[in-house]
DNA sequence: TAGATTGTTAATCGATTAACAATC
DNA sequence: TAGATTGTTAATCGATTAACAATC
């Protein structure tokens, strides 16, 4: 007997709230793998993630079943799972717009390639960083003009925005005209972009902001 | 007449995520402000902040009424109601831990500066980059010894972790021990603390997974 | 007054949690 | 079998959205 699932709905079903939180799960699973561990719990799981042991089930139920009843999680297998799912297998090349003290901190984040994301492309339109070559994470990356963007962005699936505010919608612009329909801004403010395209923005200072407003309790007013 | 208010219910009624949405709408007003307008309805400004405009005026009503029906908000009236609940009035003082790269580019991160947050304290066990003046928001400021970091917690609110994974918990630790009681890491592990610890966490591997698994769709299984 | 826009309500949506039947 | 743990359901919680009465 066959299932019939209309096309329409066979949409994306793994909420973005789980795909944040799976490599979280992979990385942890990384470190149990390398230290010998061969079988873990939910509960395991999630206490060293930071999670509940129902979420983390809850979350591991959208990509399928992978775990025995009784028993708990294959380390290895659950590993290969996450990591397949989050498209590791197939190397994700990234462009990175703007190599100052963040280009630098970025290109150079193990996190990238240990996920499968490779440097592909360095711009930025300083004379004196083009032509210098920056350690990333699985090797030396050049620093190409900024004329050089829409070749390399071609290339590139993602594009992170690491350059000042005041060049972050122009940059953007162009990465989007290349092609790029997901971009990493860490512009803090905002970029106008076309339905198609994804943004993921990191305002660092919003993330302060929510920091320090949270001691701060509302007055009770009386009228 | 008065309210009774019971006390025990007054805690923080905003909502974290309209207080990560409040220095965006700062931001957006401080730049409508320098442009001489002097009054925006909540369409305009929630159009520039890339928010709805039923979101802005739900974000807003937290914090109190500020707009005239019919009229608007007044720009620079706005603009101080949201910055005194932000707390910029106060300077709050952030000690980093790690100076690499990544600590650089938070060191001189401008958004700080303007929101209020000042560099207090850097701190490196690289003994070549001990005694560098690193230039920040708002002047330079002294990389110290690791040995510092208690003295140096003591006088900050906020520690932010950029340090190499592997050390994350230790200096974690250690900023909890001095006091300190709001963490922003960048380690892409899990960091434990105490229940009265907030830690916020920035996985900038987690967010390309992210955007990469975006366009990836589950592929419908019969059985 | 007529037109515009706020502040707030109620409905909707999505994510989290607790609980437990299924099953190793 | 008895104990453990998964996968899933249903209840809860919190955030978003649409709509509109209040009011400038």
């Amino acid at each position: 007997m066959s299932l019939h699932i209309a096309p329409e709905r066979t949409r994306s079903v793994v909420p973005g709230a789980t795909v944040q939180r799976l490599p979280v799960y992979l990385h942890v699973l990384a470190g149990l793998r390398d230290r010998g561990v061969a079988t873990v719990s939910s509960a395991e799981l999630a206490a060293v993630s930071g999670v509940t042991s129902a979420k983390l089930r809850k979350d591991l139920s959208y990509l399928g079943s992978f775990g025995r009843r009784g028993v708990g999680y294959d380390v290895d297998y659950l590993h290969s799972v996450i990591a397949g799912w989050l498209g590791i297998q197939q190397e994700i090349a990234v462009v990175i717009v703007g190599v100052g003290n963040l280009g630098h901190a970025l290109a150079s984040y193990p996190g990238f390639a240990q996920r499968g994301f490779s440097v592909a492309g360095l711009v930025d339109i300083d004379p004196d960083l083009v032509g210098q070559r920056v350690q990333t994470g699985d090797g030396m990356v050049l620093v190409e003009p900024y004329d050089r963007l829409t070749a390399l962005a071609q290339r590139c699936q993602i594009g992170i925005i690491a350059t000042p505010d005041a060049s972050a919608q122009g940059v953007c612009d162009q990465l989007v005209q290349a092609g790029i329909r997901e971009i990493l801004s860490f512009a803090s403010r905002v970029l106008v972009v076309p339905d198609d395209v994804q943004v993921r923005h990191i305002d660092l200072g919003a993330e302060l902001s929510v920091l320090a407003s949270r001691p701060r309790r509302t007055t009770a007013v009386s009228a």
